[in-house]
DNA sequence: CTGAAAGCGCTTACAG
DNA sequence: CTGAAAGCGCTTACAG
């Protein structure tokens, strides 16, 4: 392996030269700068990462939590993470935890090893008080997911307007009986959305049944389970909002199963806008989230405060939108 | 930040000791490693990765190059890589290119710096010289993507087979103009693919004709546009095969809003098997491709490789399998 | 079983 | 604009 004392030796100058002609310090003479580079070419050198890593104390690299990559929500926000740290020049290391919290726990260490500058977390099943503790030593940001009361950088939507509006769109058709697929409540987000549903039910004066509320955890199959009960009521909903896109696809594979039609028999109001809310007919009615600005932002956000430029600890709220597609309507009679 | 020399120190013992404690090297007494693991504890002393990265000239990390995360085919790919990556103690650095060309010199060029200890190559539209130059140099295997003639480590499936069977299915059930949706041509698996529908055809002494042959680049959109032009045909086709699930998603949706119901009008066959594929109703037929196990034999291999460990450089050939569902049947009449 | 010492390959004050 | 030298925080032969 050809090392920087081969090219200050070729170029007749010392490797401090070298090194600054490489981090295109400016203070090198035209002169220098070329004779060192054609050093360079002529041995074909490359600076070891692993080297410059360790001197300089930073490794250009974040981690990226998140509970599952093949979810394409969070694979659209992996997306826009990667485009500003590439712009930026970072990387970043991939921590699909498959809903793991030993998995969460081992990422996380990642940052206490020095082994990343910074985290974004896109998932926290882990105790607040622990990763609060680890926020005070080290760049972290959360997306999607955010604590209540702290003051941990944070970029989300409001879930709980995005979801009271979904309710009320439904409302707005002329909806009375409006059942609700609710994720895991477990998880703040989850929890907002409900708040959101209950919210928007208030307001209009309609009666909140427990029964016209089913919790799943934002898979197909869970929607699917949800809405079998949800029919099997003796006075079943006309419409349903579902807390996310592939819950309302299980909920129309089971209208379907069940001889109903979407939406003329039931209505049915998605969350997160991914792409499959595309693919199904009809196509999904749903609340948009900017998945893609979700990662930038974070991203932006979280390089900010490692180059510590951040003026303060910001929490991002994004604008969600309501998508109207085909599986809406005004309810039958 | 506490350091090593300050563990040593209030246990009593060199650095020398610390690191073989923390390494698990078993030439330590059961005494000393009380001593020191007390001291860790004590001032929360975490090893610093950086420094035993460079040190140790590994940093337990690997690069997966691949064109677009949001693709649920890769996705389940990087989560098979990932899976067997942390049960071995190594770390994934994401490498998604968006297609760019540029982007994955870029990746490549991490491994030249030792920056990664190898590399998974899930996309391949560099000059196969340039990929073969590196290959000799550090390990790499390829997943999906292969270059014939080439003793490049890899883990694909049989395309040709797979693309046969699949027509050969639309044959069984008794089509006879079959249309081909194929992937770009620019791609081995693209071609391959597109061999393996001729040859069924060939077989079949069934005329392929140009006509029936539309290209697309594997995304819904091209899906639809393709089949678009296929029923403009004055004689068009009984069946289709599209070469990704994705295009004959987009295949459904444009005979839909032709007025075909599938599969009475118009049998689709897919290949990939994602999961939009049971999303979308009727559910699509489709050539299973093992995604998840061609992630984790990959990474077994290249871990194989970095471990000096491997016996030849492997060429794995993974099972397909055709998935029956509802898209596929007899033609009219 | 343990320690002293060298050294991994860079970068960075410091001095000139 | 350039160089000599120190040193980042570990790990690893080597010697005992």
């Amino acid at each position: 392996m050809t090392k920087m004392d081969d090219v200050a030796k070729l170029a007749n100058v010392s490797t401090a030269t070298v090194s600054r002609v490489l981090s295109k310090n400016p203070n090198v003479s035209l002169k220098t700068q070329r004779r060192v580079l054609e050093a360079v070419d002529i041995l074909g050198y490359k600076p070891n990462r692993l080297a410059s890593n360790f001197r300089k104390r930073s490794s250009k690299t974040v981690v990226v939590v998140l509970p599952d990559i093949t979810n394409s929500f969070f694979s659209k926000i992996v997306q826009g993470l990667e485009e500003v740290a590439q712009s930026r020049g970072y990387h970043v290391l991939l921590g699909d935890t498959r809903n793991n919290v030993e998995s969460e726990r081992n990422f996380i260490d990642l940052v206490n090893q020095k082994f990343v500058d910074g985290m974004i977390l896109a998932t926290a099943r882990l105790p607040k008080e622990e990763i609060l503790a680890v926020s005070q030593e080290i760049p972290i940001v959360l997306a999607c997911e955010y604590f209540d009361g702290f003051d941990i950088p944070t970029v989300t939507i409001d879930n709980v307007s995005a979801a009271r509006e979904a309710t009320q769109h439904l409302v707005n058709l002329g909806h009375r009986r409006i059942g609700f697929i609710s994720g895991p409540l477990s998880i703040v987000l989850g929890r907002d959305r409900l708040k959101g549903y209950r919210q928007a039910m208030l307001i209009n004066e309609l009666p909140v049944e427990e029964s016209l509320i089913q919790e799943g955890d934002f898979t197909v199959q869970a929607g699917y389970n949800a809405m079998m009960k949800l029919m099997a009521s003796n006075h079943p909903p006309s419409a349903i909002f579902a807390a996310s896109d592939e819950m309302a696809i299980g909920a129309m594979k089971a209208a379907r199963n069940k001889g109903l039609n979407v939406p003329e028999d039931v209505s049915i109001i998605g969350f997160d806008d991914i792409p499959a809310g595309t693919y199904v007919h009809p196509e999904l009615t749903t609340i948009r989230q900017p998945a893609f600005e979700i990662g930038t932002q974070a991203m932006n956000l979280l390089l900010d405060m490692i180059k510590g430029c951040a003026k303060e600890r910001k929490q991002l709220v994004l604008p969600h939108q309501v998508v109207l597609r085909e599986t809406t309507t005004s309810p039958r009679g």
